[in-house]
DNA sequence: TTTGCGGCAGGCC
DNA sequence: CGGCCTGCCGCAA
């Protein structure tokens, strides 16, 4: 199974109203330091809607980028009950350990 | 808080 | 097959 595949897995993992970082999400794989990896699998997620890569955010807290545009991402994690301040996780404890 | 550079898989020569 | 470039990061300075 490629490495990518096991990412969109593992991120399933992740329950609705929960989020993970880049950094933990490329250690859950194997990567020590995949970080940007990961975000570049994200970015041509080839199965939108169905892997919430929306539910990935920087260690540091801020939302990240997304492809269809960080504002959309916001909302959708709000949506689920993530909220964000000024394009930061209000709710550290919001972060899904695996 | 901003900046710079390291690190990684995948795609394209 | 080898090297170069890209991209939703991370962390030290």
């Amino acid at each position: 199974m490629k490495l990518e595949e096991r990412v969109y897995k593992k991120l399933l993992e992740v329950p609705k109203g929960k989020v993970t970082t880049y950094g933990d999400l490329a250690k859950a794989v194997g990567l020590k330091n995949g970080q940007r990896a990961i975000g570049r699998m994200m970015n041509k997620n080839p199965y939108p809607v169905i892997v919430p890569c929306h539910r990935v955010i920087m260690s540091s807290g801020r939302v990240g980028g997304y492809a269809w545009g960080e504002e959309i991402k916001t909302n959708m994690l709000e949506r689920e009950g993530v909220r964000i301040r000024n394009g930061r996780l209000a709710n550290p404890d919001l972060i899904h350990r695996f």
